[in-house]
DNA sequence: CTGAAAGCGCTTACAG
DNA sequence: CTGAAAGCGCTTACAG
């Protein structure tokens, strides 16, 4: 049925060995001998068995790349950026979903797909540290997200508080008082949005005339515009009357700003609005959204670059202590902290 | 370095079947040896080698999705919905980008990757039929989106004609007469563009009074919010006043709202619009778009149940005539043809 | 420049 | 219930 190496070697009268080196292009090969296997590869169709010469090589060209969910824009912006860059350095990625359970990173954390793929890189959301600790001596793993672990592997996150103040302070410096936080989490400190919450109260706590009550505080349960919504109205019916909003990111802030408007205030006059990943939705809203922009292709390039450096790189780069990159960020500012132009 | 089947093997004082039969789950195995051997296995972390596994076995279990790109929510969420889906059914998705590009998408199609993927879910934009035709005796391959190829696969695809016609028949039954569509595409018929055009055309010529001259056509060269902002943009400017727009998908449709609503028109008082897709963002809109429903679960599944009979079902299976599957749409009725309530 | 042969790590008839 | 051995289709030292 499949047609290997051999067939074509028998049909050519050449060894398996030529037919490989014409195979991977390799030099040295009499362009009449090369000449007259390619002919008998395309009269046959012959088609290399990837999963053979992973094997003889140990090695795949994939990755994985593991990520809570495609729905969030963030994220699927994020894994096209990544695909892309590793598609131009002849990697494949294998895209999965942990729907951010932690039962799921662990189990992509604790080398799932062994030897499938060569190396992983995962953006968790409730990973622990000992799940990392307990991790064997498996295929590199890089690490997407601020977080405070103390394993050993590389790791590309911004720097989470200083965006949330920026973001805050811009709020501030437009002479808000009453800027509420969209989009706390209940549980573990370790969290991301305990970050951008320490980004906000560090700018309200530098800003004098500022009011800082936990009553501006609104937790949501996911990071949905759902979840916005229902956030902001429940912010608006408790009593709260926020001049502005940051919220934790940019569909929270989409679904909180449907909701002011729906209740008939008015984004930025009444209450002006922050959000936080840069999505392309945020940018075509009727008011447009002012947001930090983390630098998704730095981040998309790092997070490659250091995985392939443990790969490609040699002895010395694959026992390289772990790195901590910090990509960058921008405020970018749109209609909704500056009204329409 | 590695830990093979061979070592525990040695260490547990069996033979390699028995390993293998421990690590697969096979009955017939005394509770006693089965114990022995899976603490060797624990001991050294011994991980099965995928890649050897399936050059054995002839399959990988894994499926890819070559999709032009994720950064259009529509194919991001459909991506989620194979992956979960799949998943389900112990199916790994491989998900690759054509970014609508003729050379990627004949890549796919012929065969990239051979014996690495066990079939393949292809949605195509370029694609020519003779590239269909030039394919080899591969893996499956299931085709998604609408398109007339005379190639023998299976095929999902909702009625586009048909749901560009509800969307446009809502607008008409809505009393306007100066129906635009945006999104038109130059060059080849075969294209989703032209279906959704037919079904506009088809729903305009059956109401009387409606304008149906082709200044109400505005093409685009992409699919993006920034195209349908631009459109929008030349077809006000050039000075054909439409009273509700078409539009070829949701992105389109969010980009020509916000440029309505730069230019102080309402939305849908002045101009009711409707859209394609129902993405996420289309709920959240200031005003919420209408839009039309293609059931992606439902697609998703097709596709993914298409390409595992083909794989799973035995040789009648593998072998039956392609199926052209038809999932179904809806009309979503929401704020930007209806008001807000 | 080309060939013969080993071996990557599994699974699976075939025996016993 | 367990073992010895073949073979999936490649690549790659090793010869020549």
């Amino acid at each position: 049925m499949n047609i290997s190496l051999k067939d074509v070697a028998a049909r050519a009268g050449v060894s398996v060995k030529t037919v490989s080196n014409v195979v991977n292009g390799y030099r040295h090969v009499t362009p009449a001998t090369r000449q007259r296997v390619q002919q008998v590869i395309d009269e046959l169709g012959y088609r290399p068995n990837l999963t053979a010469r992973h094997l003889r090589k140990g090695r795949t060209g994939i990755i994985a790349l593991a990520l809570p969910e495609l729905g969030n824009p963030y994220f699927a912006e994020l894994a096209d950026a990544v695909i892309s860059y590793a598609a131009g350095l002849d990697y494949i990625v294998l895209l999965d979903h942990t729907n951010g359970r932690r039962d799921q990173e662990v189990l992509f954390a604790q080398g799932f797909r062994a030897r499938l793929i060569d190396g992983l890189i995962l953006s968790p959301i409730e990973l622990e540290n000992e799940d990392l600790l307990a991790r064997g001596n498996d295929a590199p793993l890089v690490l997407l997200g601020e977080r405070e672990y103390e394993a050993p592997h590389d790791h590309i996150a911004i720097d989470n508080v200083a965006a949330a103040r920026t973001a805050t302070r811009h709020l501030l410096d437009l002479g808000r008082r009453r800027v509420a936080f969209l989009g706390a989490r209940h549980g573990r400190v370790r969290r991301v949005a305990h970050l951008r919450l320490r980004g906000w109260r560090a700018a309200i706590a530098e800003s004098p005339g500022a009011a800082a009550g936990d009553e501006l505080v609104a937790a949501t349960d996911g990071y949905t515009r759902g979840d916005g919504a229902q956030a902001m109205a429940r912010l608006l019916d408790s009593g709260v009357a926020p001049d502005a909003v940051f919220c934790y990111n940019d569909l929270i802030a989409i679904g909180a700003m449907r909701t002011l408007i729906e209740r008939g205030l008015r984004v930025p006059e009444d209450v002006a609005v922050v959000g936080f990943d840069d999505i392309d939705d945020g940018r075509y809203c009727s008011t447009s959204l002012t947001t930090i922009a983390p630098h998704k292709q730095a981040i998309a390039q790092a997070a490659v670059d250091a995985l392939l450096a443990r790969l490609d790189g040699g002895d010395e780069a694959a026992q390289a202590d772990p790195r901590y990159i910090r990509p960058g960020f921008a405020l970018i500012r749109r209609e909704s902290t500056l009204g329409r132009p």
